[in-house]
DNA sequence: ATTTAATTGGAGCGATCGATACAGAACCGG
DNA sequence: CCGGTTCTGTATCGATCGCTCCAATTAAAT
């Protein structure tokens, strides 16, 4: 029917991600994306849409690649040491990240949202996952009594969120690691029972 | 000798954290700036050199005027009371706050930071005056018995920070009362002697 | 071989970006 | 009243912004 394309739809979403990545969605360029991506800009248009469609896109391909995949292995493991493992593995991204990028979907909440509310949602929805991993486990291991029960499973789950969130956040402005696990430390004690 | 200025200086500096504030650091323009200064462009590169020099000074006066204040009030109380006053307070501005402008300082750690050293210094330390004020009352209510010492200062102080960082991330995006709250509830948990 | 539909390259739209240039206006000391 | 100095208003710089348009190209369907 007609002429196919010439690039591979997913390859140049993935270039997509690490543009809006490392720039940030206000700060990348269509034109910037459009090169990285190996497209002209009438292809960038014509697949994508325009930038704000291909920003939802690409946190979509984000999540799926980053957060939800960790979060798929990590249902297997016992309630305690998912929420460890995860905890422990957000700390030593966030010092491995010589370029200070973070996390495309933290760094999206403070520089999207401000008149976007179908955006504002969409990342809502992204972090309110993390806190529904951390909700099912918690939950879990208070069930089992490998967690202590003395906090509602809801509250520790939305501190644990924020230490992440936290984490993130701190780790572009000062990737300390005594900072990052001095934060985790007194949080995870609230895991032991008694 | 020559001819007087117009406008008010800290006038003008005023309306720079305002848009600042509202726009951010990155998509606030020097038009857009100076027309809410009251000023020229002439007149806006002539009294703070540029953009990233307002911004500078911006954030001094918004620290000023706002944490730097506040630590100052919090000063007298009591150690835990200082604690837990400074946390509801950050809970009660994120929530009164209906166009989500959250805090100038933090909204900046994300946006600003990528590529200029001294700005994220600049950032870095006034998150650390954060920090400072959370380890203060920390240590004095370790030392009066009035919180519990089963962690250490440090690390409590650490997630303290974490904590409003992460309240005034959240809520820009999910402005929710309970999400706020049940974060904080853990976290102020560990102030409690056993 | 011709039709049909989609992609591609690239020029270019109007708007905005941060920053500058320059002429005239305003005030001071003399 | 005047020289000196700073401020103000406006026009404008070159670059970039998101995005559109159109002719040329490509390949499948007929």
């Amino acid at each position: 029917m007609a002429r196919p394309r010439a690039f591979d739809e997913g390859v140049a979403l993935g270039a997509a991600v690490d543009g809006f990545w490392s720039q940030g969605y206000g700060a990348a360029g269509t034109r910037d994306l459009a090169a990285r991506m190996g497209l002209t800009t009438a292809s960038f248009y014509n697949a994508f849409g325009d930038k704000r469609g291909l920003f939802l896109k690409a946190l979509d391909r984000y999540l799926d690649e980053g957060s939800r995949r960790r979060f798929a292995r990590l249902d297997g493991l016992a309630p305690r040491e998912a929420i460890t493992t995860y905890v422990a593995d957000v700390v030593e991204r966030s010092l491995a990240d010589p370029l200070h990028r973070g996390c495309l979907l933290i760094n999206s909440a403070l520089d999207v949202t401000a008149q976007d509310p179908d955006m504002r949602d969409e990342i809502a929805g992204g972090l309110d996952e993390i806190r529904g991993f951390f909700l099912r486990h918690l939950q879990a291991g208070q069930a089992d009594g490998s967690i202590a029960a003395s906090q509602p499973a809801e509250d520790l789950a939305r501190l644990f969120l924020g230490v992440v969130v936290a984490m993130r956040v701190m780790a572009r402005v000062n990737p300390d690691r005594a900072l990052l696990e001095g934060m985790a430390r007194p949080a995870l004690s609230l895991l032991d029972p008694r």
